[in-house]
DNA sequence: AATTTAGTTCCAAATATTGGGACCAAAAAT
DNA sequence: ATTTTTGGTCCCAATATTTGGAACTAAATT
């Protein structure tokens, strides 16, 4: 017994590495991984290389980076087109986007933090990842609060625990305390709000999306400036928001893939 | 020796069963799996537990389906944004949407295949087959034929050896050498067409993304339909792609991301 | 009650991974 | 021009992980 990793072996690492990568956000040198890796330089550089085969890095021998490869976006694109959400709810921020005039987003939740599933500006179309694969801090976006506050007591206390709570704006909720009393008045109310918390001027209201035994699948927001409207505005946007979740609830339970056979 | 593997020890395993995951683009249960994999039982087992254990799939204990996980939707976000060319290339294929009033792509190679990065629709859709990471055939698309034909020879010939020639239409060219004179007539012109030859009434046009070194770095087309236009209506296009094109392999060369510190 | 099917666990044998250190080439310093 | 440093690659015996046949369990079917 010794090593400093998670515990799913050599696959484990691997996708350590592959996370590592991605943290940096633009090609890097072996050298900037290696100073950031627990690994010694062998064994750093095999897993890279068994990474780069797998054409899940790409390496450009020319100037010696390394970044996440493209066969990612393949999978990723089926992992989205085969999410039970995702593509059951486009439609829906389409057409909230459209009647309400405001940017909608889809989004679920991914260790303790916000993970943007798919977004609709109120004009044009944004195709997929330049936004949608898009991380945030959930203590202080609408979508975030507003997930965290439908979760079972156990996973919330598990997650209020992992938040990072820096102070982005005065209005931020920076500790746990005030973060619990504003998730109990987001289930008392059924919905939440960004109060400029993450960015000044920018404010939203959020639903959650629940499946029928209550689990939370995900959720949408509406997304505003302060030079728009204010809270008031956006928690009339709540009922048409209401339409839609259900709406979405609903075709989700009964959506199944065109060829899969059920027994039951 | 005696693995039936490719050759990247556990890892390449892993993603091996991943890809498979991802080859029935739905939810599937772990016998299918089973049954679609070399791997005797126990080893599938763990192998799926190990992925995940590390969210890159995702498992219903209630319906017992296994798909993707949503964290390589996160890890594709940040392929994509520090790929060196899509979020370069967007606003232009932006730009020429708007000009052109047609559907634009952006495409790469990916293991002999055409793998579109992005995609911009005109006004209405075209129901069509192509959203970013979706992948296609090379030897009967205009951005995969005009990669191809701008690629060293022997590479060319290792690609085309890879291709399937599945007749889709009467027009298809459907073995190595009517694709080869075609690649020396894209050459000689120095863009290529889709004249019907994936699907019925879709035409296109599309021009190489090259590095200043020659090395193809992607293609871009321009898509219609034969009931709006003809072959020599994409040929018009082409100045105007061109001008894209020119600025887009430009920006890319001196494109560096804003920390990138370079020695020279 | 008996059989099949699907999913999970066990453990010794087989195999892959590990990492210290050697090695090499190119760049920087002397 | 020579030496040193830096960044990257390779080797191999010790070690840890993976393997898969088979046994087991739970649930569905006969």
């Amino acid at each position: 017994m010794k090593s400093s990793n998670n515990g799913d072996g050599t696959v484990g690492k691997a996708l350590e590495v592959l996370d590592m990568v991605a943290s940096f956000e633009r090609p890097i040198r072996f050298s900037e991984l290696l100073e950031a890796s627990p690994y010694p330089k062998a064994t750093l550089y095999r897993l890279v290389q068994t990474l780069t085969n797998q054409r899940m890095l790409s390496y450009d021998p020319e100037s010696q980076y390394y970044r996440l490869g493209i066969r990612l976006v393949k999978l990723a694109h089926v992992a989205w087109a085969s999410s039970s959400i995702a593509p059951v709810v486009r439609p829906h921020i389409d057409a909230l986007s459209r009647d309400l005039g405001e940017v909608v987003h889809l989004a679920q939740l991914d260790n303790a933090q916000v993970l943007y599933i798919d977004k609709r500006n109120a004009g044009e179309t944004i195709p997929m990842y330049s936004q949608a694969g898009k991380v945030g801090p959930a203590y202080c976006t609408g979508v975030g609060k507003t997930m965290m506050a439908f979760l079972p007591k156990d996973e919330l206390d598990e997650i209020v625990s992992q938040q990072s709570f820096h102070r982005f704006t005065p209005k931020t909720l920076a500790d746990a305390e005030s973060l619990k009393a504003e998730l109990q008045a987001i289930r008392d109310r059924g919905y939440g709000f960004d109060d400029e918390e993450h960015e000044p001027e920018i404010i939203c209201v959020a639903l959650p999306l629940l499946s029928s035994s209550g689990r939370v699948l995900g959720g949408i927001s509406v997304t505003s400036t302060t030079n728009k409207t204010d809270l008031n505005g956006l928690a009339s946007f709540v009922p048409r928001m209401r339409e839609a979740a259900r709406d979405i609830q609903e075709e989700v339970q009964n959506w199944r893939f065109p060829d899969q056979t059920f027994t039951k």
